[in-house]
Parts: C-alpha cells; sequence; structure tokens
DNA sequence: GTCTATATTGGGATAGAC
DNA sequence: GTCTATCCCAATATAGAC
C-alpha cells in the first residue's frame, strides 16, 4: 500500500513518516523474515531516507524490537480478553468453533514474529521475559478454554469423566498445529480440515446416554 | 561436546576442521539465533580461522543452509519410519505415550531450527520445496498415527464413531503446543502435563461400555 | 522533520605463506 | 588444509543543508 511511486508528489505529509517507517518495517519482517533486513531496504519501503529512521528511532535495534513486540504482544493482550465474550449464550460446539476460528487466525498473525524473536538472541530474551511477566504465552488459551469447559461440565454439557485442562491442551494444539502447518507450507490442505477435528472432539467429549448419568 | 579448551593442545588433528566448523555453526544456530551470526563468531566457536570457512565451503549460506536443512531433514527423515515400530504388540495407551514423547521429542529438537529457517527468505523458500518434493511435512506425523488409529479401530480398541484423522490431529497437536511452549519459554510447566493429557484423549477414544456394540 | 551526502565500522571473502 | 593478513564492500549511523 503507497508504494508503487518511488517519490511521494510534492505535498507530502510533513507526518506520517514515523508510521510509514513502522508499518513498513512490519511488513518486511513479514515477507522476508529478520536475517539480512537493512535499514536502506526499509526506507526504501517506507518510501523514507535512511536518515529519517534514524531521525525517529535511536538505532536499528529500538526499531526492529518496537516493532516486533508490539506487533506480538499487542494482539496477545487483546486476544486473552475476548474468549469469555464469545461463549455467551452459546451452544458448545459453537462457542468452541467460533474461539477456534479466531485462534487459529490469531496465530496465523503472530507465528511469522514469533519466528523472527526466536531467530535473535536478544529479542528472544526480551521476549520471553515481557512475556513471562505480564503473565501471557500459551497457558493463557488453553486455560480459557479449560475453565469454559469447566463450567459446560457443571452444566451438564461436558462428560464429568473428561480432564478439562487436558481437554483444553488437545483443543488448542490441534489449532496450533493447523495453524503452525499453514505459516510454514501455506495453504496447502495437508491436514485433516480444522472444523471437522473440533467436531469430533466435541463429540467425544459431550455426554453419551450412558455417560450422562455418571 | 569438545569444547572447554580454546584451543586444541598441540599435536591438532589434521582433520576434523570440517566437522569442527558444521558442529559450531549448529550450536551457534541453536544458542543465538540465525539473526547477525558472523562468520568470524562460527570461526573461533569451532576453533579454526575464518579461512577455513572458505576452503571448505562455497560461502557463508552454502555453509548454513546446509547445516540446517540437514539438522531438519535428517531428523525428519529418521522419524518418518518410527511409528510403525513403536506399536508392535503394544496397547493403545502404552502405543501413544510412547509415540508422543518421541514426537516432542523431535519437536523440541527442531523447532529452534525451523525458527531460524522461516526468519530467512531464502531458507525458507528452499525448505519448504524441500520438504514438499520430500513429501514430509506435519501431515506425515499426523496420517502416521491416524493410520493406526484406523487400524486399532477394526480391531475394536478405538469407538467407531471417531474419526481417526481427526483425532490424530488433536494428539499430534497437543504434542506440539507443549514443544512449543516449552522452546518458548523453557521447562517451566505452564502447560498441563502431556502425559495426563494422552491419557485423556485415550479413555476419550476407547469404547465405552455402551459405545462398544455400535 | 526530512533530505543528500558522507563517515565509519565490521563482516564476507581472498591471497599467499607454510 | 590451515593459517595470518588484508581487501572490499555493504550496512549502520551521522553531518549538515533545507
Amino acid at each position: 500500500m503507497s508504494q508503487s511511486h518511488s517519490r511521494r508528489p510534492r505535498g507530502r505529509p510533513s507526518v506520517g513518516i514515523r508510521e510509514a517507517i513502522l508499518d513498513a518495517t512490519y511488513r518486511l519482517v513479514l515477507e522476508r523474515g529478520l536475517t539480512g533486513l537493512t535499514t536502506k531496504e526499509i526506507a526504501a519501503a517506507a518510501d523514507a531516507s535512511e536518515a529519517s529512521i534514524y531521525y525517529h528511532f535511536a538505532d536499528k535495534t529500538a526499531l526492529i524490537e518496537g516493532v516486533i513486540l508490539d506487533a506480538v504482544l499487542e494482539p496477545l493482550r487483546a486476544f486473552a480478553a475476548i474468549f469469555p465474550a464469545e461463549t455467551e449464550g452459546r451452544s458448545l460446539r459453537h462457542a468452541l468453533t467460533s474461539y477456534a476460528r479466531k485462534l487459529t487466525a490469531f496465530w496465523e498473525r503472530v507465528l511469522p514474529l514469533l519466528a523472527a524473536v526466536q531467530a535473535d538472541a536478544e529479542l528472544r530474551d526480551e521476549f520471553a521475559s515481557r512475556i513471562t511477566e505480564l503473565g501471557y504465552g500459551p497457558h493463557r488459551g488453553v486455560r480459557a478454554v479449560a475453565d469454559y469447559l469447566t463450567e459446560q461440565q457443571r452444566l451438564g454439557h461436558v462428560r464429568k469423566d473428561v480432564d478439562a485442562r487436558q481437554a483444553a491442551l488437545s483443543f488448542a494444539g490441534a489449532c496450533f498445529l493447523s495453524a503452525y502447518q499453514r505459516h510454514m507450507f501455506g495453504p496447502r490442505r495437508k491436514l485433516p480440515p480444522l472444523d471437522r477435528t473440533l467436531e469430533t472432539l466435541v463429540r467425544l467429549i459431550e455426554p453419551s446416554g450412558a455417560e450422562a448419568r455418571r
């Protein structure tokens, strides 16, 4: 967006370069990865000069770290809150399917950034401590589902002999693997469609006639 | 292995530098990530000169790509074959638990490398096409489990109304998420222990008394 | 605030002795 | 085959005009 003219036509908006730089950096990390990413590339993609990068950011590291950590932490923060709202007055199947779609989309958005984080020692350490201190992490999503399942169990919509946390891990795991596979190999459908996997899981944990009385 | 003395004592083995370089590169990618990894660092870690690197390898790219692709593809290849052997004459629970342990260990070994692959555009493309052409990929592990479950279904050890492929995805997904979490945050136990998750899954897919007759 | 032009550092790669 | 010494260039970062 906003490329395709190597020089902005006069009347350039005196503000917005900073945003363009952030945006370009983000896109480049997604598309080309972090390895070998240069300030020249970023400047070109943002249609700005390298000097402008150094006007707005202390150095390259500050730029990259800022972009990546924000791009991961913000969705994480946003996502951590949505599950309860998603379940309001919905059937077990509906709630889980809906959540799974969001969870998968979330992972697909974040995974490329996590790869970049992981490939860089400094970023990795910084990221791990930030996540830990904020209390985010995969267990967050798993626990949200587990809590929901426990509640549904109390209401008799989930078999009593199912360990909610374990079932939640299977659930989240299926979403995660599905997202990771698309992340690495694109949208080829080599794995079973996630929707049907979830349906299978739901059927497994729902009380069958014989189980309902236990 | 073979570190802890910064200079080989005299009588250095005139052969083995190539191996030392490969080994050092591998270790450095794991420890420090690919971003910013230099030939100087590699040389130092291998206790060799930079020139030796260029004697044995065409350029830095050839070295890195060689190391990483080998380090990923070889375990992949080895792993693709083991599942059937693991299941011989074992109970459903035992076979799955044993396989899960291997699957998780495999992922933990490979994930750091995959992150490096993903962070580099060239590597990523090269890797994706190699994997595709070899027919590896996450679906491989999923399918192996699915086939096994189908067989067990025929033998009456798995509920008939369970879709084997979907159950396998849940199974592999739980392993994968578990491995990924440890990969990112270390061995903190924020997720439910995998063993118990698998037990839960096994119990779910095993025929209950009421289901056995269907 | 943004640019052009330039300084500086350091990493990839090579020459040539041994 | 391995080393030391060096080259070259690309990438980060800055100076200074506008």
